[in-house]
DNA sequence: GCATATTTGTCCGTATGTATA
DNA sequence: CTATACATACGGACAAATATG
C-alpha cells in the first residue's frame, strides 16, 4: 500500500482542521500532542504532521519544546496584555487614517450584521467570531499585507484565549451596538471620533478579558 | 549507515545558514531551490529541508508555489512601500513612549558604536547590519514579544532587499550620525524630538531605497 | 539511581501526480 | 506527445533524549 493518491494541499488542509479543533476547544490548552497518535487519528504520515506543527507553532497556536514535542499553547496574562497593546497600536491608526469608502468598510458592515443576527440567536460564540471579523476588517483598511497577516496570527491567539474563557454573554454582547456605532462614525467621515470609540472598546474588552482570566486562575 | 547522531536543532541550524545565504546574496532573488539538490549540498535529508522551507516561507524570505517548489522571494516596490509603512507604525510609537532608562537603550548605544566603527572601515554592509540592530533595539523598547517577533521578520525582508540593491555607501552612511543624535535625544528624555527625527529618517531612507530600486528595474 | 519504555528527531527508499523540455 | 524531472506524500528504520517503573 504505497502513498495516497492525493498529492496537494494535505498540509494546509490538515492545518485548517487542527486550527478549528484548537480554537473550538476540542483540544485543551496545555495538552500535549503525540506525533504518532495524532498522525494515526488523522490518517496522515508523521512527516506531514510535523510540517503542520511547524505552521501552527509559527502562528502561536502550538508551543514546541525540544525533544518533548508540541503542546497546545496556554494563554497567559502577559500574552493577553501584549495582544491588546499590539491591537491598540495597529487598529487605532488604521481606523483613524481610513478612507471611508474603502472596500473593507463593506466587510465591517457585513460583520456588524452577522453579529447582530447571532446576538438575537443568543449564539455568543458566533457573536465573538463576527466581532473578530469586524476588527480584521479594520486592519484591512490600512491596505498592508504584512499588517493583515500579523493580525491574523494575533486573532488566532485571541480565539484560543476566548475558548479557554468560554464565551459568556458579557464577553461579547456589549460590543454589537458599539461596533455599529463605530462604523456609522467612519462612513460619516468622522474618523477621530470613530478612533476614540475604538480605543474605548479595546480598553473595556481588555478589562473584561483580564478579569475573566483572573477568575479562571483563582480555582 | 543509519541516521546521523545529531538529534536536535538541525532545522534551526540550517535555517540560520539559509537565512545568511539569502541575505548575503549567495542565493539570488527569484532563484528556485530544488529540494533534492539543496538537501544533497547541505547534507541533510529532504524531509528536514522541507521543514526549513516552511519556516523561511513563513518569514517571507522564500515563496512557495504549489507543486513547483520554493524560490527566493524577490522584493517588489509594493513590498518596500509596505515595509516602511509598517516600520513607521511600529517604531515611532515605540520610541515616543519609551522609558529612557530601558535596557534596550544600551543596545541602541552598542549599535551606534558598531555602525561608527564599520563606517570608518568603509564596510557599508556592516554599517547596514548595525543600523538594523539599532532599529530592532527601538522596537524592543516597547517590551512586546509579538512586536519584536514581527519586526524580526520585517528586518529579514529588508536585508533581502538591501542585498538586491547592493550596499552602496549612500544607502547607509548618512544615518550613522543621525542614529547617534536620536539616541542622545532619548537619553535626554526628549522623546518627542527623538520620534520626529526617527520619522525623518524613515522618510529619507524610504526615498533612497525606492529610487535605488527604480534604477535597478530600469535595466 | 538504574534499567527500560516511550517519543522525538532524522534519515532513507519509494510511489504518484504535476510541470516542463 | 512523450519523456523526464521534480514536488508531494507515504512508511519504515534507528539514535538520542526524556519519561517511567
Amino acid at each position: 500500500m504505497p502513498a495516497r493518491p492525493v498529492t496537494a494541499g494535505l498540509v494546509e488542509h490538515t492545518a485548517v482542521s487542527l486550527r478549528e479543533a484548537i480554537a473550538g476547544g476540542a483540544l485543551a490548552p496545555g495538552q500535549r500532542l503525540s506525533e504518532a497518535k495524532l498522525a494515526g487519528e488523522l490518517d496522515i504520515s508523521r512527516n506531514t504532521l510535523r510540517e503542520v506543527f511547524r505552521l501552527l507553532t509559527q502562528e502561536g497556536l502550538l508551543r514546541h519544546e525540544p525533544n518533548r514535542g508540541v503542546a497546545v499553547a496556554v494563554p497567559s496574562m502577559a500574552a493577553i496584555l501584549d495582544i491588546y497593546r499590539v491591537r491598540r497600536l495597529i487598529e487605532v491608526p488604521s481606523l483613524a487614517q481610513a478612507w471611508p469608502r474603502h472596500a473593507a468598510v463593506a466587510r465591517m458592515g457585513v460583520a456588524v450584521e452577522r453579529a447582530h443576527a447571532a446576538a438575537q440567536d443568543r449564539d455568543w460564540r458566533r457573536v465573538g467570531s463576527a466581532n473578530m471579523e469586524f476588527h480584521a476588517a479594520i486592519v484591512a483598511l490600512a491596505d498592508s499585507p504584512r499588517l493583515t497577516g500579523f493580525f491574523t496570527r494575533i486573532a488566532a491567539e485571541m480565539r484560543l484565549a476566548f475558548g479557554l474563557l468560554g464565551s459568556p454573554e458579557d464577553l461579547h454582547a456589549p460590543y454589537v451596538d458599539l461596533n455599529r456605532e463605530i462604523l456609522a462614525r467612519l462612513v460619516a467621515e468622522d474618523q477621530p471620533e470613530a478612533a476614540r470609540m475604538l480605543e474605548a472598546y479595546l480598553t473595556m474588552s481588555e478589562r473584561k478579558v483580564m478579569s475573566a482570566f483572573a477568575r479562571l486562575e483563582s480555582d
